[in-house]
DNA sequence: GTGGCTGCAAATCATTTGCATATAC
DNA sequence: GTATATGCAAATGATTTGCAGCCAC
């Protein structure tokens, strides 16, 4: 079940502890782009010694080797992604979610070409939800 | 001089004290995406009176009437722009300089059809700037 | 065996809050 | 005159640091 996450942490020459493993599973199997507190309060249920600066150093060397992402859009607290392919969120600034999108900008490679060199790319999004806006045309109909 | 920014403030119906002009003023005139530390601290320099609350309290309201942009790039602290017309950033992880990107991407009317109401669009890139990619290049013919 | 990892407590740093005074309109 | 903005000090909350003991390799 976790071979999966102890290759992962091998291919990168890490060393494999019960931690590490737990966070690589459990971002891996939640897609809510948990805050640390989120991944930590969580974990501590079945892992009561777990420490939050453990969690919050795994996270950094996981995110360094690129196993994670670290998301900044939220601008008060780090959020991590287990998927470290090229897609974009978008913050539902009425119910807080954090929704993966999938597009593509075919300009991107434009400011490679400028003579940047491109680590990392985040497109983030703010607004509405599809949910929220069907809830606020609700309201509005009601009233 | 400030008349410039005296309009801009009675547009959104904002009361015009002299603490929002000078900051609106230094935001218009250095496009260094300041943190919030550097806006206080050099506008200190003037205003010795000045309070970094206000610089906090008139950055937000300036912002909630989107009269400038909050970036959440660095991910430690907040990042200010006065352009508020969609465009990019880019910050080099070695200088920590961050710069503007003029890139359009023709997709992301594609999330707006799926049903999303889009407040806010940020692109961030991360990497090295054009210097610091010279500086490396040079560093490697050296050794 | 050893260097890196974990976990605890204390420290740091950006940001927020409470409140009294001052000022824009 | 009144509601709102300013400025100070204290509080908060996320993250970092120092360090002793532990564990992966």
């Amino acid at each position: 079940m976790l071979e999966k996450y102890v290759e992962l942490l091998k291919e990168h020459s890490l060393k494999i502890t019960p931690q590490r493993l737990q966070i690589l599973k459990y971002l891996d199997t939640h897609n809510t782009h948990p805050t640390v507190e989120e991944i930590y309060s969580e974990l501590k249920k079945r892992s009561p010694s777990l420490s939050k600066t453990t969690v919050y150093n795994s996270l950094e060397t996981l995110q360094k080797h690129s196993l994670i992402q670290l998301l900044t859009i939220s601008g008060t607290q780090a959020r991590y992604d287990f998927k470290h392919d090229m897609h974009h969120h978008f913050l539902c600034t009425n119910c807080g979610k954090i929704i993966d999108i999938d597009i593509k900008c075919p300009n991107i490679e434009k400011i490679v070409k400028e003579g940047y060199e491109i680590e990392e790319v985040h497109g983030y999004f703010k607004g509405l939800c599809k949910q929220c806006v069907q809830q606020q045309r609700g309201r509005r109909r009601e009233s």
